[in-house]
DNA sequence: GTCCAGGGCCTAC
DNA sequence: GTAGGCCATGGA
């Protein structure tokens, strides 16, 4: 994927889309979701929140050591025994509660196959897992592109922050910042819709965000992107 | 020791 | 509707 393919030759418009390309370009393809199957993929978006990745490695690593990274495995688990193997992700008592609330969905709902669940209309789907406990916006968001490969563009505390501050969206008077629907909005109005292209983005966001986009140090030290307030509409 | 990470829920105004 | 507290480990 290249962003001269994406945009054509001709230049690139939008600052989204130059967004894009500077990152793609200095950081290459990030190959996101690191998961072996969509349900790794799913127990990996539940650990990760507001956790970093590498705890979440562990926990990971807990699970399939123990042979219990499936769906059968993790409902066989006792709620206290999945707690202890997901310890190093942090806040593992919720997020063993927030599992088997998923898991009983999946079984009680789609007869426990993913590949049923994924029929459902991408809306539909979005929806039942926002009923769920522990799944909110972002989490089912990136279920929808990492696991079932729909376009849902993903908005993490990262994507806001640069958002924010290289002005792709309105300086926030504080009484109405930009809401999560907002920004995805933004993001999905300027970019082809294509979950291959919301993949890549998102992941290079998080890279970036990672390096670059430090929570008190709105300097932003080496911070490929432009960072003047762009008009976007 | 302090800060932060690929959020979300609950409660109090 | 929204600000603030809470959940918790591990690395920098």
């Amino acid at each position: 994927m290249t962003a001269t393919a994406l945009w054509g030759a001709d230049g690139i418009r939008n600052p989204i889309a130059r967004f894009f390309a500077v990152l793609l370009r200095r950081y290459g393809p990030q190959h996101w979701w690191p998961a072996d199957t969509p349900f790794e993929v799913i127990v990996g978006a539940i650990l990760t929140q507001s956790t970093a990745w590498t705890n979440v490695e562990k926990a990971i690593a807990n699970l399939k050591r123990a042979g219990m990274l499936s769906a059968r495995g993790l409902e066989a688990l006792p709620e206290a025994d999945l707690a202890r193997l997901i310890r190093p992700s942090g806040y593992y008592n919720q997020k063993a509660k927030k599992l088997k609330v998923f898991l009983e969905y999946l079984r009680r709902r789609h007869r426990g196959s993913l590949a049923r669940m994924f029929r459902l209309p991408a809306s539909q789907l979005r929806g039942e897992l926002l009923e769920l406990h522990g799944i909110g916006e972002e989490t089912a968001d990136s279920i929808l592109l990492y696991a079932g490969g729909r376009p849902a563009f993903v908005v993490d505390a990262y994507t806001r922050r640069i958002a924010r501050r290289h002005g792709l969206i309105e300086a926030s008077s504080s009484r109405h910042p930009a809401s999560y629907h907002d920004i995805q909005a933004l993001f999905e109005r300027h970019l082809p819709r294509r979950a291959a292209v919301y993949n890549e983005f998102h992941a290079l966001l998080v890279e970036t965000g990672k390096r670059h986009c430090f929570r008190r140090d709105p300097q932003c030290a080496g911070c490929p992107l432009e960072p003047f307030p762009h008009r976007v509409d």
